[in-house]
DNA sequence: GGCTGTCTTGACAGCGCTGTCACAGGGTCG
DNA sequence: CGACCCTGTGACAGCGCTGTCAAGACAGCC
């Protein structure tokens, strides 16, 4: 259980433990032979360093955060594995911060969870990047981090971030559900706190418009996130006078309970409705039908977020940077019904 | 940014450094006077102890570490929220380490683990929990840690642990299957490397022979924890000249492949054929109909398992413990329909 | 030759905390 | 009344590493 430190290094490789200290960290200023001698040495004693002794000594623990505040499990395991293949790639530690995000205190909570570890830095997730706020003490704190949001990219943003197009996505969606011929199309929206949410509403009344279809109040469904409220409105769009002929919803999970609100209801999918979901989520591809979706890649986005961050700290510079979904189609949309054989509900 | 430090405590409260370190760490050698005083004082400037100072200076870090290899995100989710739940209550740090179980090296790489950030100890998850090496391994190497197993009770276990009878919960499932009027039951396996697997299949074993059933092999499928081996496995069910009127998925997601196969082949849940997982994740309530499952509160269960192990850790003396699933019963299982009704497949 | 600048290297002082040990003060016991 | 123990407290030496600064070696220059 014993394990060498920085100092048996130093004595069997004939130098200072400072040296070691620079050859480990790859610092430039050793010469070649001087480093081989101490990889040997590295070698040889199957030396690690102790992060907690580096993180005390140094200016900051070579570890960062990653702050996320949602209830959907394959989201978090996705940004996890991201936030983890990047700390793994570049050696740096990371520590895992699931919050409230609509707590007060939320900026104050983050400062001790970095003090406390000596955190190099946070990558912030929706919807905790988007808390204008916080954002700004966090910046008055001195804490170095980088967000990920929902928007397309804008040159005057303050704080570094990676952008995920959301609004375009979702206008890809309904423009699909548009070209199969639907008209009367529902949207089950998703949490409020979540400015993706907004974007992805915004991008469903943008192709609307654009394909000459206005915009329906009552085609519209407030909700959040879950699985029952995608029941719920669901429903109440299959009973309106004139129900819609697909539902897009606001992300996979909606998606799934709007499809089992259809099923339920003795409706086909997607013969008698179509339905469509966001984010690719394993939900989408185990359901039946399997949900037509706009693939994000959280995985793939946070991992760039979290370069992105230790970048930073490195002191290197880092332009802000641009995701876009992708249109996924499955068999949970197709053309709808011809109206004369469209069956009866209810 | 700059926070107080013991010393700062200490000269504000008039005392010295170890006494505020002791008063922090809950010893109880302190006057109740003086620890008052000291008390006001960490109150007075918002002191918190830096992690890794602490770890650093002392025996071990105050932190342990989480350790898994899950495909299923519902359930690490489930555990990793046990886990702090625990940590965040007995003022300990965590760390998640997700791991491939069946890699060579699985007890060094762990140990390096451990070593790096001085881990007090680890929560060793199925199926890393199940590998009785590494386990030596790791108590050779010292590394307190607590496992989870399925199994029941055992009084001659060696190492500290938390048992899950899952054996005991897949008997409730296939009796009430059983007591539904069911007979041939069909049973679609779960990988390899889970000792639960074959824990759940002896539950199924266990209650076809009690209910003078003899287990048939053509009706027990193998396969891995996931969506598509439980879609290929119920098909390869259905195929059989006499298929089954029940199918039992090992966990929920080879349920929720199972009722896709049911839906795609066109039989409908349960009148034509019942389905049951095993679980209770998330999955198992969003499906249509919702599956009847067994609850398994992984959450609660690691939550256990670390409250031992930093019990342990602590030098105090702790019992092992179990856990039964129990039976949830929702749409997804139903009486077999009467053989005269029967409709022909496909 | 002396001066400056660059490249490598090492000595040393902490980072903030805890383990160890020592010691004062007061009670108990034979 | 001395030996002994218990309680409460503090001094001090690290834990293993990095930041700072200084110094030696050597090259290039006037």
């Amino acid at each position: 259980m014993e394990s060498a430190t920085l100092a048996d290094v130093a004595t069997r490789a004939g130098v200072s433990a400072k040296t070691v200290s620079r050859v480990v960290n790859g610092e430039r200023s050793v010469r070649q032979e001087t480093r081989q001698r101490v990889l040997r040495a590295i070698e040889q004693l199957d030396y690690r360093p102790n992060l907690l002794a580096r993180g005390l000594s140094g200016a900051h623990a070579y570890t960062v955060g990653l702050v996320y505040d949602n209830p959907n499990a394959y989201y978090i395991i996705a940004m996890q594995q991201g936030a983890l293949a990047a700390c793994d790639d570049l050696n740096f530690g990371l520590q895992f911060r699931p919050c409230d995000s609509t707590a007060p205190g939320l900026a104050e909570g983050l400062r001790d969870f970095v003090q406390r570890s000596r955190l190099s830095g946070l990558v912030l997730t929706t919807p905790v990047s988007e808390r204008t706020a916080t954002l700004e003490r966090l910046a008055a704190y001195g804490i170095p981090f980088v967000r990920i949001v929902s928007a397309a990219r804008d040159p005057h943003e303050k704080f570094p971030c990676v952008y995920v197009d959301d609004r375009d996505a979702a206008y890809a969606i309904t423009a699909h559900l548009l070209h199969l011929g639907h008209v009367r199309i529902g949207f089950l929206r998703g949490g409020k706190h979540h400015h993706a949410s907004a974007e992805r509403l915004k991008g469903y009344k943008d192709a609307l418009r654009d394909y000459g279809v206005t915009p329906s109040r009552e085609l519209m469904v407030e909700g959040d996130y879950v699985f029952d409220d995608g029941f719920r409105g669901a429903r109440r769009l299959f009973d309106l006078a004139e129900p819609p002929t697909a539902i897009f919803g606001c992300n996979d999970e909606i998606a799934a309970g709007a499809l089992a609100a259809a099923q339920s209801a003795g409706l086909s999918v997607p013969y008698d409705v179509s339905i469509a979901g966001f984010e690719d989520s394993p939900f989408s591809r185990h359901s039946w039908p399997p949900l037509t979706t706009a693939r994000q890649r959280a995985d793939i986005i946070v991992e760039r977020a979290t370069r992105m961050l230790i970048a930073r700290i490195r002191g290197e510079t880092v332009d802000n940077e641009g995701f876009n979904p992708e249109l996924v189609v499955r068999g949970s949309t197709a053309p709808p019904r011809p109206k004369s054989r469209q069956r009866k509900r209810r």
